[in-house]
DNA sequence: GTCTATACCGCGATAGAC
DNA sequence: GTCTATCGCGGTATAGAC
């Protein structure tokens, strides 16, 4: 419904990346629709044409940051792998997917944070599903003796942390180093260190 | 200076408690003066009374907080130790001291994600010698062969992210799980599953 | 669809009584 | 040290012209 070119972008899909964005920067209550409106080059009013209200508006964003990460996340599942290698696709998936949409990763940082408070959605609740198929996959691979033993639900826990605080903490990192955390050699150094440093983890060592 | 006494709380303290809380529950933007008062039991004229603004406030629970866990880990570097042991040491102090306070780590992940806006204090500057100390370290007991070859900057980057992230993101986990993340059996798991996950991946296996 | 103008509220901050 | 009262500002949201 609606136009039926697909020549640029609407002011409602402009609005959407623009308020992405200061969501991202700034937080929820940090961003203001001025904010958002003067990015898109209009005024306060004209935004509140499109969507009724601020609460509303984040939860478009959010809605749409989430479906595109699950999305992405699902496909990099259904592709054909076992052991080691389906769990290196998705930690790639996942990590090229933020490190392509920094500002996805710190609105769903501040989400984590706040537990949904902006939101009638409960992010934990939305991924439940894909975190228990995700820990019987473990718990299954690990009694075949393919990964060594450990707890899969910390496992997850610690990988979460490790992909995503490397994002979300950016501005921080920027000042632990002279480099900066999200340029391209920088991202090529962690993506590696992360892959690298599960296999040792997970994968046992060929029996000698 | 002021009162000679010790057998209460001054009110000043509590005001940096309750804004400590508030402050890691809802962020600097989304806490108002007036949360902060209602939660001592005063109005917020008084609460201007002890403190010139909010910015002021802030950076003093901020401050506090800072040197609390600097405090915290430098006592744990000071104290004895080798290898591996030391490094324990260091990742329990801090797992400890975020259990015990859990709204410092709240404040400092917004901090984080914030990049010190709030202030003018940048906490990757403040943190700075401490990380170039911990990765020296790191490569010093590398070469002699103490621990495995590993990229000690991204080592800490991890290390950081799992500490830190379960505790930041309790909210979420609350939701992926039934068990409260915050109870002391799963902080127990938590803490028992991130030193010997830390353990497996520097000690190298004894050669047999 | 976008604009100006405005209503309305809560915020941070100040002044002055008690 | 705490209060009431008030100011000024910026926020969300609405009404109505173009």
């Amino acid at each position: 419904m609606g136009e039926h070119g697909a020549e640029q972008l609407s002011t409602r899909d402009l609005i959407l990346t623009e308020a992405l964005h200061c969501f991202g920067e700034h937080g929820y209550e940090g961003t203001s629709l001025n904010d958002i409106a003067a990015g898109v080059g209009i005024r306060r009013p004209s935004l509140l044409h499109h969507f009724p209200s601020k609460e509303a508006l984040y939860g478009e964003v959010f809605e749409r940051l989430l479906s595109d990460w699950v999305e992405r996340l699902e496909s990099s599942v259904g592709v054909a792998g076992v052991g080691w290698s389906k769990v290196e696709l998705v930690i790639g998936a996942s990590f090229d997917f933020f490190a392509d949409n920094p500002d996805v990763v710190r609105v769903l940082r501040r989400e984590a944070l706040d537990g949904g408070a902006h939101l009638g959605i409960d992010l934990g609740a939305v991924l439940r599903p894909m975190f228990e198929r995700a820990v019987a996959y473990f718990r299954r691979e690990m009694a075949a003796g393919v990964f060594r033993l450990l707890d899969p639900e910390q496992l997850l826990f610690t990988g979460y942390g490790a992909v995503l605080s490397y994002f979300s903490d950016a501005p921080l990192l920027d000042g632990l180093r002279d480099e900066p955390a999200l340029a391209p050699h920088a991202l090529a150094q962690r993506r590696a260190h992360i892959v690298s440093f599960f296999q040792a983890a997970l994968v046992p060592d060929p029996t000698p």
